[in-house]
DNA sequence: CAAGCATTGTGAACTGCGTAACGACATTAA
DNA sequence: TTAATGTCGTTACGCAGTTCACAATGCTTG
């Protein structure tokens, strides 16, 4: 199996990211070293991460920034533009589609979700948003494989359960639970309290590391 | 060293969770593997990352749920609280301040700051939102080591700059860069557009998947 | 009371990821 | 032309993290 891991993927995005903001700048060429620098990430991780990504670089040039770029898009996009559905609207949620509208072509958020009537009918960022009840009819209208939970912890597994019935394939899972869903189904998770626990533990321990590098 | 893994800390922070919607519904005790279905792990993993927490099961009643998380918090908090400091109030920003209002007594966003004047002064949450400006000060006079990030990704740098220089000793970034940080500085790093995109490949790959099994 | 049983804690084996290392190659300078 | 330089692509290695496997433990039951 040629499978690419969940970590080069994550390196891929970032980079191409960084490609996109250098070719604003008209960069032309750019190392691996200076790419890996920008991600934080080494030379050879770079380098490693672009093999399955099939463009080649010049050992004097380096990576044509642009060509590396599309190259990476190729790779990495639907060939055709990818719908989202967002359920939640709460305050994250709309954090969310505020950020997302408009910004990438190829990866939209093009219906929203939500289970109380005064959000129903409203239209955030040219989006409308449907009552929970339409799911499957509005899943199904707009071909849409791919949703975005942002709904109370305490509903996020029903909602999971509800999307993929409707066909759903992959999900980005914002409520702090791990979801049960069939293996044919991915899942995505980002899990902010964790990341605010385990900031607040490293955080000491990099107190009490300095301290005691400082007494020593 | 005897160091725990970021995975581990981020998993017991899970447990922790866990268990405490468990003892809200009176459950006395729970088996390595009861809680490892409920986390999305294995049970041989659920016993490794308790090991260095401490607390013993018993081998017929398992682990008693009230117990095991008081372990867990006294090996993962900090003894007395912790402030942190949310830079950024923006709609993310909002969300998060919004969210944890009032719901960790042990891990509190005590105060914001913004560059944007009409945002400050205000208090979101009983949390008043202070100007960029008074960092510095602020931060001293709160003890505050812990910091999120939260303002667009051509500012975080400086902003982490500025926190660092404060005396701050941990980040949670939500901007999609990767910071340059002094090797004592801790940062954990959230990145909801690579998150949005790896979903959205690994969607697809779900798909694929399903059409290539269903044919054979 | 002893045998049986399910679970715990942990050493040992395994897996996968990141790093290091190295040959290949294009350019530059002598 | 030829040697020197610096980077690329790829293979090989080592380590962290996960899973396996089993002795130890203490309840249950006949
Ligand atoms: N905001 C944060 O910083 C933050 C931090 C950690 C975790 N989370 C998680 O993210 C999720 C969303 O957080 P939030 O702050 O936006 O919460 P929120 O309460 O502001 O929003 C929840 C939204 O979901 C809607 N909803 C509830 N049940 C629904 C259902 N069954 N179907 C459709 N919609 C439904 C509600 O009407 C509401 O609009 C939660 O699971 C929360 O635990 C958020
Ligand atoms: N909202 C999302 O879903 C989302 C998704 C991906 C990434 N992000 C990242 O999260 C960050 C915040 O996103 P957002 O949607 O809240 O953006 P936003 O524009 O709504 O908020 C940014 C806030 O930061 C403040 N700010 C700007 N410069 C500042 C400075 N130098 N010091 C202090 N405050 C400053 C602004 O006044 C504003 O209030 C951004 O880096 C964004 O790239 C957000």
């Amino acid at each position: 199996m040629n499978s690419i891991s969940e970590k080069t993927i994550g390196r891929l995005s970032l980079y191409r990211r960084i490609l996109g903001e250098l070719a604003q700048k008209q960069t032309q060429h750019i190392y691996s070293h200076e790419l890996a620098a920008m991600a934080g990430a080494t030379a050879a991780q770079v380098r490693r991460d672009l093999m399955p990504v099939g463009y080649s670089g010049s050992p004097t040039k380096g990576y044509g920034v642009r060509d590396l770029m599309d190259s990476i898009s190729k790779f990495m996009d639907a060939p055709c533009g990818q719908s989202v559905a967002l359920v939640g609207l709460g305050n994250l949620g709309r954090a969310i589609l505020t950020y997302f509208a408009g910004r990438r072509p190829n990866l939209t958020i093009t219906v929203t979700f939500d289970n109380d009537r005064s959000r129903v009918g409203k239209a955030f960022h040219g989006c409308r948003c449907y009552h929970t009840e339409e799911l499957q009819k509005v899943i199904a209208q707009n071909n849409i494989r791919m949703a975005i939970i942002a709904v109370p912890a305490d509903h996020a597994q029903s909602v999971a359960d509800n999307l993929i019935n409707c066909g759903i394939y992959g999900l980005l899972n914002f409520a702090p639970i791990s979801l049960r869903v069939p293996g044919h189904v991915y899942v995505e998770y980002i899990d902010i309290t964790t990341s605010m626990e385990k900031a607040a533990y490293f955080t000491r321990r990099a107190i009490e590391r300095a301290k005691s590098g400082k007494s020593a």
